[in-house]
DNA sequence: ATGAAAGCGCTAACAC
DNA sequence: GTGTTAGCGCTTTCAT
């Protein structure tokens, strides 16, 4: 707003053309003839004129940018989706700005950057989004075209892109069952988006299908951040019984109970096997390597903002929600359970034995 | 746009009073009566009524909002700063939009999203930027507040956030020659944003200082990516006479790096010594951890933004270059250089067998 | 201390 | 095909 740009004024006033004919030359809305366009942008190169996207916003037209909401773009996770959206919102001509928001959203919070540039989104795509009920209603009952991705902590009217959650958490729970293991801990993360949540539904479910007790106390708390995963696996090594195997609602939390283990002497996975989830760069940096679960990232971007496009386009043949596997990555960190290494063991040296 | 926001109309309407009261009860400039303030306000809970910005800036206001340019979020240095910037600008109540470009910044690319929310940013931050010297004539035009981080390719009349790239790489090749090398190789990244000329100029000084000479065959070009540290690492494996210690552009080189040498059973740092810069998470992550150089981002953040606020609220003392030591991150992918640890050896020995 | 009018730059709707 | 009118929601004059 400082500088001073061209207005159409200048434009229509160069070309000798009313504003309204300048206007429609470049747009591409409505009849002009070859001669007057040609003039039109003729003028328009040579003064340097860009509509006003701000101008054109207050008439309520569309604006060719799209908002992407998140809480904590530091997140591996958030800012790998971030840059999917960004190069998949480029394929549709769009610009894309990305609203950094750190606080939970909650009406307070909320009022001020969705009213903030109210009208300047043609639509808006919250990736991971942690937020309260009351906002989520106001989203809701907004007529903006609005996409959630991996949002899970309730239902919703809203469109939603999610990657399986549940059933990558129970393959991943399975697979540890098949290596031997019968004591499995499961540390959880923040319940905001709802991730969590299904990850330990996930785990409940493999565990009562493979007929396993789960001792409540293999259970334990965690915030998705490394520390909290360091702290979890030093209490789980403190149990009386420890668990085989521990999975963990994420990669972070995985490493930091990587690290509890080292620090406490204890073989990873000999004595104790370790799945997390998101394959973050980090598990595949760690020693051992992290067996974990990966969404299909780009896959799901490229239907989030293709179901904005829809919306915004007014297009038919909605969908309300779009689901995508989540795929199990086996590295170094999960193995066989130690009594069935052991038991492995015994008979191969039996073997060499005859 | 699409959703019928509450207007200044209708909270004057509500008070009893004339829009133009509205308005100055709401942004407290002019003279108001505390009663009629008082009754504004009620109107403004009621409704919930929130200024719209667009309406704002169109009158040339200030919008609170500024924003945020960036090549290349995935980048971890970048998102790093990014976050960092999030934190700051929230102390000044204000809001802040990110841009992920994607392209170099020239002046077909730049149009667009510059003129796109022209005059919705009170002001610019370019973090990293790679931009045509086009496009850094026309920021240098323009009258909005700018300031670029992390930006050395050249001279420029625009205010600079600056890690010394110059002295870090300087202080990093001399503690490689402390450790006894002499044969120390560099790895170059692309120029856009002129660190890795910095930080090469940082190489040849301290080769300099020390009366070593270079062989050119020693200094590889590199893109920055992982994978071509690990294609300059194979070729640099396979001179005649290889280096005893190889510092690399950014840490991603020198991890693809370490990588290769690990590939050829190169002991690091027993026969070669490596050094990265930036120090991202994986630095300390890789084995051996990785020597490395850290800018001081969260310090360089705030910097950017009160130089930023400053020039927004016109205040004095504005500063055109503020520049930050960058500080050496020592662990173990360095150390001393083969002939000299064979020496240490036979010394201790001879000391061990008299 | 409050109000009325004008206009930011653009475009939808209606003339001609 | 092109021009005229009106108005998006707000704030900066200037009046009262």
């Amino acid at each position: 707003m400082k500088q001073k740009s061209v207005t159409l004024v200048q434009v229509a006033a160069k070309a000798g053309v009313s504003v309204m004919t300048a206007s429609r030359a470049i747009s591409g809305e409505g009849y002009v003839s070859d001669d007057t366009r040609a003039k039109v942008q003729a003028a328009v190169a040579e003064l340097g004129y860009a509509t006003n996207t701000l101008a054109r916003m207050m008439k309520g037209g569309r604006t060719n940018v799209i908002g992407v909401v998140v809480n904590d773009l530091a997140s591996v996770v958030v800012n790998a989706f971030v840059s999917a959206l960004t190069e998949e919102v480029r394929k549709y001509q769009m610009d894309m700005f990305i609203y950094n928001s750190i606080d939970d959203l909650d009406q307070q919070a909320g009022r001020r950057h969705r009213d903030l540039l109210h009208g300047l989104w043609d639509g808006l795509i919250y990736v991971l989004p942690r937020m309260s009920d009351d906002y989520l209603a106001t989203l809701e009952a907004s007529p903006s075209p609005i996409v959630l991705v991996n949002f899970c902590r309730r239902e919703t009217s809203l469109p939603v892109v999610l990657g399986d959650n549940y059933n990558g958490a129970r393959d991943a729970v399975a697979s540890l069952v098949g290596l031997g293991h019968q004591r499995i801990a499961f540390i959880r993360g923040t319940h905001f988006s709802g991730q969590s949540a299904e990850r330990e539904r996930g785990y409940r479910q493999a565990m009562h299908d493979a007929g396993l007790a789960i001792d409540e106390r293999w259970v334990m708390k965690g915030t998705f951040s490394e520390l909290s995963g360091l702290e979890a696996g030093r209490a789980l090594l403190a149990l009386d019984q420890r668990p085989t195997a521990i999975f963990a609602a994420n990669d972070e939390m995985a490493i930091g109970c990587m690290n509890a283990l080292r620090a406490a002497d204890v073989a990873v996975p000999g004595e104790i096997s370790l799945v997390g989830f998101d394959d973050v760069q980090a598990a595949s940096l760690v020693q051992p390597r992290l067996t974990t679960l990966r969404h299909p990232i780009a896959q799901m971007a490229q239907a989030a903002v293709q179901e904005l496009m829809r919306r915004i386009q007014q297009q038919p043949g909605l969908r309300q929600r779009i689901e995508f596997p989540s795929e199990l990555v086996i590295r170094e960190s999960a193995g066989a359970a130690p009594q069935v290494a052991a038991a492995r063991v015994s008979r191969s040296r039996k073997t060499a034995g005859s």
